[in-house]
DNA sequence: ACCGATCTCCTCCTCGCGGATGAGGCTCGC
DNA sequence: GCGAGCCTCATCCGCGAGGAGGAGATCGGT
């Protein structure tokens, strides 16, 4: 059982050397290419790939477009679609986490190892993994530091009421606004807000914002 | 050159597996095996392996400790240390997040494909790439929703100039800083600001720092 | 030549913010 | 019981922020 993959990217070059990869697997074969997003749901369309290697920036219609329109007109009949890798030139592009959120089943570095392409392929065909490039490590860093930050030590100072009035300053609300929702008087708020921005070495409530965003301190 | 491998996980049975896994290519080697954290570090230490792969869940000291003590130490060796992928059960799993951000490489599903796990080896012991499993997507759709929003239409009424102050003030700077860092006069900053908050319907400089996060306008 | 947009800067005025300081009431643990 | 910590509220004071309104300069398009 072989899987059937489908090229798409605006550069033939490319699209020469990936597909003389894909084809030195006895298990994998290439059953179209495409230079841009509309040949790409055309060809899709005609030749029900299992997978798709997906570039991001290509005239016409881009990766991302492509990538919605593919899965979206296949949930729209009821199927899954294909899986669908994306190419991406750079370590973190914003385009491919785009992809990613589009349906995408992974990203590969365009200038990965060979191997590592294929393993990409025949993981995703498989169904459950989804393959990265090293953005991994950022994204962890950049994104998620909503989540499981070490949580500033200076924060674990505040007192119960002082968090209070603090998630609400950060959220934008004015002193009185606090007040009004807290059922306590301005004066109380500005008490706690001061000793707050004294706890936290901040200057002003915009800095308090700042630093409850930059620590994920914002629940949404 | 062959990679050196080093094998961390308190399952003999896993362990002989991935063993076999591992010597089956000519370039890997396996150097040595622990079967849990402590032993994982002396090993390292008098190895000095190329990969170690580590489980997480372990008796005595689990695999985020020993990763975060593996790589401070080398760390204050002035080395790089071994690159670590980090071997998971589940999709998402909490700890090897943890891992990752205590600087391992990676984390590969225990259950992936052989092959899936060979090319990760390699991948990063080539340096850049980290390889993860299926919780890429989840991750994406987790923790970035904060970005790539469609940018608020009103924000591209603002003219050059005052998407300038406006970053800035989006850092928690005050107008007179931002007056400094510009060369321009607090009172132009003040017009500049004022324009701004008419335009995107905000009341103050905090609601523009919350509405710049929100809409994944900072850049850092 | 003219208009509109943009950038620059100014003054006057009001108001919210934050620091300093003091104080009363509450619930702990010693 | 008694102090420590916390929550509550108040007053005074200085300052930065933001709105209103006006003004000169530049530049591109009509």
């Amino acid at each position: 059982m072989t899987i059937r993959v489908a090229l798409v990217d605006d550069q033939q070059m490319f699209r020469r050397g990936v597909s003389m990869i894909v084809r030195s697997q006895p298990d994998l074969e290439v059953v179209g290419e495409a230079g841009d997003g509309e040949q790409a749901i055309a060809l899709v369309e005609r030749e029900s790939p299992d997978v798709v290697l997906m570039d991001v920036r290509m005239p016409v219609m881009d990766g991302v477009t492509a990538t919605q329109r593919i899965l979206g007109d296949a949930a729209a009949r009821g199927a899954t679609g294909p899986r669908i890798i994306v190419l991406t030139t750079f370590d973190l592009d914003a385009d491919a986490a785009a992809a990613i959120r589009a349906g995408a089943s992974g990203f590969v570095l365009k200038d990965a190892d060979p191997d590592f392409l294929i393993a990409a392929i025949r993981t995703v065909h498989a169904g459950t993994a989804v393959v990265a490039a090293s953005a991994t490590r950022a994204l962890l860093e950049r994104f998620e530091p909503t989540e499981r930050k070490p949580a500033p030590p200076e924060f674990d100072t505040l007192t119960g009421r002082e968090r209070d009035v603090f998630a609400l300053a950060a959220k934008g609300l004015s002193n009185s606004e606090i007040a009004r929702t807290e059922y306590v008087s301005e004066a109380t708020v500005k008490t706690h807000i001061s000793n707050v921005l004294t706890k936290l070495g901040l200057r002003d409530r915009v800095q308090l914002v700042v630093f409850a965003y930059e620590n994920g301190l914002v629940d949404r």
